[in-house]
DNA sequence: AGCCGACATGTCAACTTCAACATGTCTGTC
DNA sequence: GACAGACATGTTGAAGTTGACATGTCGGCT
């Protein structure tokens, strides 16, 4: 549901579109939320047409098809947007990795913190090179903000975990004791 | 292939475990950050001990299955988290109403955005509250710090972005203007 | 003895997603 | 005229995920 949400309010905000327009803007700045590759567009433009929610507008040379939105995807959107609760699951590879840190021996745990912390540091100069770019107005500006505000708590942590395995090193140092644990 | 390794660190950190017992163990502090039901486990530990990375070490009454990790199910789960980058797609639904924002008429954005205030606060809340349970030294303690970074981060960016709109609100009632923004 | 709830494992159909395969057009340049 | 690169749309098979269906055991309570 979350694909056909994302297409019909692209339509919405960016006027009739092809899936070709639709798979560039998909990786664009919305690359940052959701993807979607062009093998999943196509499919689900046709789909969505068939349930009345897009209408072929025009098509063009080399087999365009412009899709502009109807009345009924437009009340689909709306109500995706106002009463469907965020889906609550989240399926995170950086947090599962977090999750797995106290298995390794110190050392390797801190090289992988150094590692998503330059990681993230990267992530953090481009979007904000973006978010200078696109300007104060931009369409995408609350995600980007978003984005951004995550990366630094990203960042945060990493900065207290390194600390916090260098600070139990030196405990451990100290007292000689491997305190381990538990689930 | 991260269900693979989760399924490996669980059993790495809590000894030879059943599958019904990992299952609650996904439906606890791992639920933050990874999920995957019975049906999703069973065969994969069954696929996993035809691969050598566990071993049935006990059958117990009422069909029980004790699995046990074996060196080489150890040394795929070092590599995994060692030596595979992470996966950086990302897939956010929360992330992505952020972006559908400015579709929205402002008092329509103001409600979604106090919900998702509401929202965050109570999740805090109950992550705060598992936080001092589980004590300093629990596995799961840099994941729940993790998460609770990115709840405030969440936190101060829905009031970042209510207030914003209620500034641009003043500004439209001054100027009678009304700015668009792109894509 | 009967029943309930926790324990315990499985299958299956539907759906989403992805990488790879496949095809063809138009425009500009060498 | 040949070629490259952007434009443009599809299909397909494999893998991951979910919710529903299905089955059976064990312990404790009435």
């Amino acid at each position: 549901m979350s694909l056909r949400a994302a297409l019909l309010a692209l339509i919405e905000a960016g006027g009739p579109s092809s899936g070709y327009d639709l798979t560039k803007r998909f990786e664009g700045s919305l690359a940052y939320v959701w993807q979607a590759s062009h093998s999943q567009i196509y499919p689900e433009l046709n789909r969505m047409a068939a349930d009345g929610l897009l209408r072929v507008e025009a098509e063009g040379s080399r087999g365009r098809k412009t899709y502009s939105i109807t009345a009924a995807g437009r009340s689909e959107l709306h109500q995706w947007l106002l009463e469907t609760k965020p889906e609550q699951r989240v399926r995170n590879e950086g947090a599962l990795r977090a999750f797995l840190i106290p298995l390794l021996p110190r050392e390797e745990a801190l090289g992988l913190l150094r590692e998503e912390l330059r990681h993230v540091e990267a992530r953090r100069a481009e979007l904000e090179t973006l978010c200078s770019d696109v300007g104060e107005s931009s369409f995408g500006r609350y995600a980007l903000e978003r984005g951004l505000r995550h990366l630094v708590a990203s960042r945060e942590w990493a900065l207290w975990a390194i600390e916090r395995l260098q600070k139990s090193e030196e405990a451990r140092t100290e007292t000689a004791r491997t305190p381990t644990g538990e689930l």
